[in-house]
DNA sequence: GCCAACGTTGGC
DNA sequence: GCCAACGTTGGC
């Protein structure tokens, strides 16, 4: 079954147009270093999951498009790199410890699906991106948040 | 730039 | 196992 998320990324670090200007506009989502978005990682997020893809940390803040999961979870291997910044001691072969999937682009929005708008709909402002202090960095996202986000990105 | 919320670390 | 201190996230 499809299911849906969110992955958060600050533009200045990974935007949607670096998506789209990578090779395949598919990309490994490596450095998650949380163990709550690592478990979705691994068990959670199949291929062919739908993905919003969110700029945070940034202004305007919004979902400026979505992403589509082309490789189900498997060991992040930036953990296991000591000149790498994603690397972590603890991480091996034999113990990951962090997981990463792949995803590959499916649309820019023409116009961004900003926080505001998020927070205006009824659906949408009840996502976990809107509720105070959520800093997960993925996150599920429902059936209705996920058709309520693309009739936003219609009407923007 | 501020600061609240959160996760992690480490002393005890 | 508790919890204070600390570093980071991320909206505002």
């Amino acid at each position: 079954m499809q299911r849906f998320w969110l992955f958060k990324s600050e533009p200045d670090t990974f935007s949607i147009q670096n998506l789209a200007a990578s090779k395949g506009k598919k990309t490994s989502w490596e450095g998650v270093r949380n163990y709550q978005a690592r478990n979705m990682l691994r068990d959670d997020i199949q291929r062919g999951d739908g993905v919003c893809f969110y700029h945070s940390n940034t202004d305007p803040l919004a979902i400026t498009g979505t992403a589509e999961v082309v490789k189900s979870g498997y060991p992040d291997h930036f953990a296991m790199q000591p000149e790498h910044k994603y690397f972590d001691e603890a991480a091996s072969s034999a113990k990951p410890i962090w997981y990463m999937v792949d995803i590959q682009l499916v649309r820019i929005f023409k116009r961004p699906v900003t926080r505001t708008m998020l927070a205006e709909h009824p659906v949408t402002s009840q996502m976990m991106l809107m509720q105070k202090g959520t800093r997960l960095s993925i996150q599920p996202v429902t059936a209705d948040e996920w058709q309520a986000v693309h009739e936003l990105a219609e009407i923007g």
